[in-house]
DNA sequence: AACACGATGGACT
DNA sequence: GTCCATCGTGTTA
């Protein structure tokens, strides 16, 4: 099965659409290969999200055009790794929270510091970005073409779950509760499984 | 120039 | 459950 990438149209909806839709699909870089088992949608208009202040250097890529990479530096520590979605002009991107190795077990074990392979290797956006060696120059990268990074199409997973997104404490009550977080349903590759919901 | 604050992760009680 | 490293970014002055 060959995986091509997916087209800039895939992302030119709104990110609650493609949040669940990229669970399965595959992150591609020049060492490992990575399928999405988690991820959060912060959509245009969103409390939480990076683009509530408004647009500024750093967040730019989430109101250009959709199927670019957003990356920035989490407490000084974890680059995080979001896809752009939305039409252009519209603020919009889904924040890969978690991923299970396609390709690389070893490369992604020596980047998480040798520990053993399992989801500890991958169940949180830090690792994932750890894994991936991503930097900071990335963020407006695009994803639908060869390049650094590449998004890939993948099976499409036999259910989902979801829940509330994690770590938005400072946003609107109505959206820290909002049930914005997707995941493969019983999929052991994923973060804080206790507050994913049941299948559906 | 100074400051406050993270869409976290790992160590620890 | 608690604590906190670490630094880019945005805000204020």
């Amino acid at each position: 099965m060959s995986s091509t990438p997916l087209p800039p149209s895939f992302y030119r909806r709104d990110a609650l659409i493609v949040a669940p839709e990229l669970l399965g699909k595959r992150l591609a870089s020049r060492a490992v290969t990575l399928e999405i088992t988690e991820v959060e949608a912060y959509p245009p208009g969103d409390s939480a999200a990076h683009s509530r202040h408004g647009r500024t250097p750093r967040n730019a890529p989430m109101w250009g055009p959709p199927g670019h990479a957003y990356v920035y530096l989490c407490y000084g520590v974890h680059r995080m790794l979001n896809i752009v979605t939305n039409d252009d002009g519209e603020p919009g991107a889904v924040l890969i929270r978690a991923c299970r190795p396609i390709r690389g077990l070893d490369v992604v074990r020596e980047r998480r510091g040798g520990i053993a392979p399992g989801p500890p290797l991958l169940d949180g956006p830090g690792k994932v970005g750890q894994a991936l060696g991503l930097d900071l120059a990335l963020s407006g990268a695009p994803l639908f073409e060869r390049g650094p990074l590449t998004c890939l199409d993948g099976p499409r997973p036999g259910g989902t779950s979801c829940g509330p997104r994690v770590g938005i404490g400072y946003a609107n009550a109505a959206d820290v509760r909002a049930p914005w977080r997707f995941a493969i349903a019983d999929c052991a590759w994923v973060s804080h499984r206790r507050s994913l919901g049941a299948p559906r």
